[in-house]
DNA sequence: AACTCAGTCAACCGCCAACGG
DNA sequence: TCCGTTGGCGGTTGACTGAGT
């Protein structure tokens, strides 16, 4: 053993560790006490200690080495970070998974389940949790898989001893102001219901109200700077069916992958959105991953669907229609109609969209003096546009697109032939020539822009469930939610123009008549 | 380049229980 | 039994960092 005075350091130098470690110290009685970040100079002086006296009498420390620190930040510092047996690094996933697992047996008990961890303290694992906790929440999120939800309890059965707290100790499923986050559109919005819509186990869990996690991964994480967050797939019945025990839940460490996460009924959609590859941009887009129709496509794909147009040609409102992509909705905003269509879309303009068709009608207008159209009924075109709910769908409510053609519900060029005077060769397009009375052309002008706002609505509804999500993407603070509601702003601003040019349009081709 | 923001980490603070005088 | 000390624990805070804007 040595003596208090071998304890001491050597005092004698510019860089003495004792006269760095006092450095900047308070004063705390008639002794300076420092506090803040650890030298390594401090450092040395307490490993040295413990290493010859052994853990303990922590207070000793400041005594017998003149260590400017209380006994308490010696013992902080030796446990979470000078111990030998610690273990540095990220967490692996099957610490991960215990630690999620430990926490739904033992609430907020860090040291207790840091003894399940060796080689980890509970500053660490508390740290994990809180910023797990922080993310989840920040999601919208249930803190523990839906499986575990149900897992937990059974463990926390009173027949269980080595498990049992008290109700303080309990799990804390409700840990999260999750349930009541006020985002009342965002909360009643159906997409909750449908993500899970293909697994009646999870059907009233009220932890799966909100989407899964997976779409929210943090924007860096640095110790996991790969992996979006869990994808618990609860009871996916790909994954969850494989391995019985906790460790189903996916940690694949990756982004999700049309392999991975094609058929699950948790997987939400948003993920999608962060994701950004060309794989996998909006819900659903598993069926476009497959690249054909999937008989498990969930119900509310066809919900999800954007306004535009980013279906296959001819497949308009076909129940086998691949899912649009939101990439490809602002790519039609900024590209040219002719550089959109591929050999395989240039037959009809219909495949891309409202605004493909709207511009690509202007272009035909411009470039087709000699087109003769059959004459069209305005008021059967009106009925055939909007008016028509017998074909929507029951439950959704959505009206399914027919039209083989055209996004716009009947024949995108019909839309124009009937009634819309595009410039002063509008009586090649329009039913009502300037041969007839003003009044119908007038009332033609009219029906018109009618029409054309009809048509609008029609796309505006769409585009709502898309509006609401990303708001609550936004209330619950979602960067990702900018990206989206940007882009579903530019589609409505473009669809808000083209009513408005339709109007002028109108207005000065009657002022010219 | 400056700024913002979220995540991570380390450390401190306060409370509490155990222990010993 | 009381009281002071010590150590353990959980909550909180602030510095730092990196990504995004």
């Amino acid at each position: 053993m040595t003596s208090d005075s071998e304890d001491m350091m050597p005092m004698n130098g510019e860089d003495s560790p004792l006269e760095d470690a006092i450095d900047g110290g308070n004063v705390s009685g008639n002794v300076s006490l420092k506090k803040g970040p650890w030298t390594t100079a401090e450092d040395s002086i307490l490993v040295d200690y413990v290493t010859k006296h052994g853990e303990g009498n922590w207070n000793a420390i400041q005594k017998h080495t003149g260590l400017a620190r209380c006994g308490k930040s010696c013992r902080l510092r030796w446990a979470n970070h000078l111990r030998p047996d610690l273990k540095k690094g990220a967490f692996t996933l099957e610490e991960e998974n215990l630690i999620i697992e430990l926490h739904a047996k033992m609430g907020n008990k860090w040291a207790k389940m840091a003894a399940e961890l060796p080689g980890r303290t509970d500053n660490e694992i508390k740290n994990y949790w809180n910023t797990r906790v922080k993310r989840r929440q920040r999601a919208g999120l249930p803190i523990y898989p839906p499986d575990l939800h149900v897992q937990s309890f059974n463990e926390n059965q009173p027949d269980d001893d080595s498990n049992s707290f008290s109700s303080m100790e309990a799990p804390h499923f409700d840990l999260l102001p999750y349930n009541n986050l006020e985002i009342p559109e965002f909360k009643g919005f159906d997409l909750n219901q449908q993500f899970y819509s293909g697994d009646s186990k999870l059907a009233g869990d009220p932890y799966l109200t909100y989407p899964n996690e997976s779409c929210f991964p943090s924007s860096h994480s640095p110790k996991h700077p790969e992996r979006p967050e869990y994808f618990y797939h609860g009871s996916n019945p790909v994954v969850s069916n494989v391995t019985p025990d906790f460790s189903q839940h996916h940690y694949d460490g990756y982004l999700p992958t049309a392999h991975s996460f094609q058929f699950s009924p948790a997987y939400d959609y948003s993920s999608n959105y962060y994701n950004g590859s060309s794989s996998s941009a909006f819900p659903g887009s598993h069926v476009i991953l497959n690249g054909k129709p999937s008989s498990s496509e969930p119900a509310w794909a066809m919900k999800l669907e954007l306004p535009s147009l980013q279906t296959e040609m001819g497949s308009w409102g076909s129940p086998s229609t691949p899912l649009p992509y939101l990439e490809s909705v602002d790519t039609l905003i900024q590209t040219p109609p002719n550089e959109l269509c591929t050999p395989a879309c240039s037959l009809s303009p219909g495949n891309s969209g409202l605004l493909d068709a709207v511009l690509y009608e202007s272009q035909i207008m411009k470039i087709s003096n000699t087109n003769s159209h059959q004459q069209t009924s305005l008021a059967s075109g009106l009925d055939d546009d909007i008016v028509d709910t017998s074909s929507q769908d029951p439950q959704t409510g959505w009206e399914p697109y027919v039209e083989p053609v055209s996004p716009l519900g009947h024949s995108s060029p019909a839309m124009f032939t009937e009634s819309t005077p595009s410039n002063g060769n509008s009586s090649q397009f329009i039913e009502v020539t300037p041969d007839n009375k003003p009044l119908d052309f007038l009332k033609a002008g009219f029906l018109t822009c009618y029409k054309m706002l009809l048509v609008l609505i029609k796309y505006h509804v769409k585009i709502i469930p898309c509006l609401k999500h990303a708001t609550g993407m936004l209330l619950i603070n979602d960067p990702s939610a900018l990206g989206v509601l940007r882009m579903e702003c530019k589609v409505l601003s473009c669809l808000l123009t083209v009513f408005l040019l339709a109007v002028v349009s109108d207005i000065e081709i009657l002022g010219n008549s």
